[in-house]
DNA sequence: GTGAAAGCGCTAACAC
DNA sequence: GTGTTAGCGCTTTCAC
């Protein structure tokens, strides 16, 4: 079953290819007659140009690349959810890149990032975004950054919520800092005085401003903040039960809980309830990210919204204008919302 | 900033492009020399083949096409994790197909799947996989069908938990009734008589095969199953909310329920709490689908694993042996397994 | 309004 | 071992 292309198309209607290139893209005025013929042999043989070709000689190819660390983890599908609406109606189609997922093998996130990087380059995608992964690092290797750095030379790289210092690349972020700022308020306003922060990676931007901004808004109302109560390393429902227990040891507890994300707080709440405790009664707790969990467990989670959607709807829309040729500002930041459901609760 | 190509090459080390395509390839001996010569300009100039004049030339991509309806409904995720971590080993890339997502119109979804199906052939992936949507429609229309057939003549398509009736398409499947069976079985094994079975959509495959395995096993035990305890009609948090208010209202109350998925569970879990019942002290919960968050929540939820990462795993196997034109056995099916965890309890 | 022909960048006979 | 050259299937000047 040979495949159709163009050449028959324009043999079979007598004119020449070019012809039926015009009509395929409406790219230039052709007599209805002779148009009418084409467009019927195009559907008699179901004919369809090969966009490899089309590619490669028009030099663009309408995909577009978009690497993250773990689809697994809810945050990313519903960024990425937002991404595709928008990117599919620019006309984009896109390879998901999972760098981590499934083997769990962080170990060669990074070379498996470059991995990509270079297959998606050699694909001459028209964009690339990246999220998770090397961009979430407070210091990046420098072969990381400049890697990336290179490929942006030659294709549009778009940032969503990370960074990477020195490039000015174009990104587009939620404001962190305001979101730690508004769970700690909420927290405060509560009456509550004695609060833990915990999850994260201390090597991580998203970490750092977090943590940063709660801490802050604590000294703002001259709270304490005490060491023994600020806990990292874990972004996993397992690691915020190793938190709340390791919290529930000490000799004085705090009645207030704010985690870097949504799993590690409901692990926070697992482990609560294992403990005894009862939420919010005994202690309340505030995520971060607003997962879809956290408004189906019980009771639901109060968690600061990071507008995931809207984050990757914005991102394909900037990498649109930044394909298109337009001028894009380089950095475009989000505000953060909190939204309060059943977790926390007056001290 | 010029692209260097193979004859920007070629010509630097006084080589033809052939040779240069050799080293690329390692597709036929090349004096070491030469070789090296070649290798280190291709350093020098950091060049990268365009993938797309290779595919044009050589007739395969390294490209797969996967077509699902929601990244945001997390049972997605995990088979697409498998998947990924599969394909990626051997050396595809894929194009992510969402055809609900975000906008939530499910209106136009499965003219969604036409679009990308068209898509995806033009842009000659090697492979396509579908799940969701068309493939579990118990009665799909004529034309959703025979599209996908056609589709299939030009390129491998796998079907995944799903099915095109009279197609005979590749397919690799949860075997859905044991795992209904397994689940009803269990609550029946705690001594529960009086069942519920809820959610799901009556014109879907997967539903009508997982009650019809609930129903047959509580007839083999000799229970009857009450019309009015069979609610349908939802897979979603929310409607799992919506039928334990139905059952609730009822004069008879069921001790236990099946759910049609995890989701529909922890909506009628959230829904028993705020009606005063315990959980699984005055109602058992199963659910169905095993997704991350049956572990995360309190209590855990009691599930059928469908092995969503086996199942995309073993899909992108399959479909690479399609590509590599192996013999592959038509239908592959997968066990489901009971996960028994705090949601279910003797009568 | 339409055609001829030169690319786009690579692979693969085939010849030497 | 290496070079020549004809594709792969489409778009796009440039003529007419």
């Amino acid at each position: 079953m040979k495949t159709v292309t163009v050449y028959d198309i324009a043999k079979e209607a007598n004119v020449s290819v070019a012809t039926v290139s015009r009509v395929l893209n409406n790219t230039a005025p052709v007599k209805k007659e002779t148009r009418d013929r084409i467009t019927e042999l195009i559907n008699k043989y179901q004919f369809q140009p090969n966009a490899l070709a089309r590619s490669l000689s028009k030099k663009e190819t309408g995909m577009i690349g978009i690497i993250l660390p773990d689809i697994t983890n809810p945050f990313f599908p519903e960024v990425l959810s937002g991404f595709d609406r928008e990117a599919r109606d620019n006309g984009y189609t896109y390879f998901l890149c999972d760098t981590v997922s499934a083997n769990g093998d962080m170990a060669d996130q990074y070379g498996r990032e470059s991995q990509y990087l270079s297959a998606l380059s050699e694909k001459q995608v028209d964009g690339i975004v990246m999220l998770g992964g090397r961009v979430d690092l407070a210091k990046p290797r420098e072969e990381l950054t400049s890697e990336v750095l290179e490929i942006g030379k030659r294709v549009p790289v778009l940032l969503i919520n990370g960074d990477l210092p020195g490039t000015s690349l174009h990104r587009v972020c939620i404001d962190e800092r305001l979101g730690a700022e508004l769970a700690t308020r909420h927290l405060i306003e509560l009456g509550h005085r004695d609060i833990a922060i915990v999850g994260g990676y201390p090597h991580m931007r998203n970490t750092i401003q977090r943590t940063a901004g709660a801490v802050k808004t604590m000294q703002q109302y001259g709270l304490k903040v005490r060491k023994e109560w600020v806990l990292g390393d874990g972004f996993s429902v397992e690691s915020g039960v190793g938190f709340i227990r390791q919290l529930l040891e000490q000799r004085e507890r705090p009645t207030a809980v704010f985690c870097m994300n949504d799993l590690v707080a409901i692990g926070v709440m697992k482990g609560a309830y294992k403990a005894g405790l009862s939420v919010p009664g005994d202690l309340s707790i505030v995520g971060y990210d607003d997962i879809p969990f956290a408004s189906a467990s019980t009771p639901e989670l109060t968690t600061v919204s990071l507008k995931a959607n809207e984050l990757g709807r914005t991102a394909a829309q900037i990498l649109h204008q930044l394909i298109s040729k337009e001028k894009v500002r380089k950095t475009s930041i989000l505000q953060p919302e909190l939204v309060v459901r059943e977790t926390t609760a007056p001290r």
